[in-house]
DNA sequence: ATAGTTGCAAAAGCTTTGCAGTATG
DNA sequence: CATACTGCAAAGCTTTTGCAACTAT
């Protein structure tokens, strides 16, 4: 199967999960919300409400930002999405169907984010979740630092000096 | 030594790091940083700006939130406090001198925070870093799931229908 | 003396809300 | 056809900034 065809099958499947979220939870079904799935599945990695807003109003969709919050929360609540907060004051999302657990390393310097995965995460939610008496729905892992081009720029300061 | 006598160490010893810090950095030790140092170490757990402002207008302090913002960022810089992030559009802080590092778990419901210790984490945040070429500075993991008690009313709530 | 800090208030930036009109079930 | 949803603009909150007054060095 090639990756264009993968790529129509998730959407697909998304559609459908999101349909049956919102019927069960007794939520309309409109274009705009299918919009706002489709263009966030067919993007890449994390972005933002506003990033969001924008590339829709440049696709020339008249959807209001109200829309694309409500419709991220809406999204999110599904499982459809994932919110992160990378320690800015503006949260950021990824499409999380068909995409394996990963945590986030995020560089102070120039604010890339990099996906990881590590086994071990599990094990400890698992434990921890034991022991405190917490029903653990989900988890945030970030390593903050910095990443190779940026320890590269910092030394060359270093030499200017 | 009594717990009375250890705060006051604590005390001692952050003021000490905050001046060599300020020092170093040629910044200014002016009475509003202290003041503000000095309540965060005297209360407890997590807090955010405002409540920290709030607290310092209680005490009859004169500080405005400029300078409680500004002295948090020194304060975070020099490693005497912790920026934290639990999925809000609010930050969270937290004392981090005489504490061993921990993590945090929060309740979706209550948003109760535990905090907890896994040697593991470490081990993970060494091992990425290597492997990705990033030159790791610190992590955040965030649990997230219902607590004993929420579990309790939830099953309450259960049964009520 | 003089540049860094402060308090205050205004501004900025992200997100939510109120309202009138629209479209879904 | 009832009412949940939408777009728009205004409001709400947290955080940042501009500025005149102040003060640590």
């Amino acid at each position: 199967m090639s990756d264009n065809e993968k790529q129509k099958n998730i959407l697909q499947e998304v559609r459908q999960l999101f349909t049956a979220y919102l019927e069960k939870n007794g939520q309309r079904r409109t274009s705009e919300r299918y919009t706002i799935l489709e263009e966030i599945y067919l993007r890449s990695d994390h972005f933002d409400a506003e990033e969001l807003y924008v590339h829709l109003r440049n696709r020339n969709f008249n959807i209001s930002r109200a829309t694309v919050y409500n419709t991220l929360e809406l999204l999110v609540a599904s499982d459809l999405v994932t919110k992160h907060q990378f320690g800015k004051n503006q949260a950021q999302f990824e499409k999380s169907y068909g995409y394996k657990q990963h945590d986030h390393i995020i560089c102070i310097d120039c604010r890339k984010v990099v996906e990881f995965c590590d086994p071990r995460i599990q094990q400890i939610q698992a434990m921890v979740g034991e022991i405190l008496n917490f029903k653990i729905t989900h988890h945030s892992l970030n390593l903050y630092g910095i990443c190779g081009s940026c320890q590269i720029k910092r030394s060359k300061k270093e030499d200017a000096k």
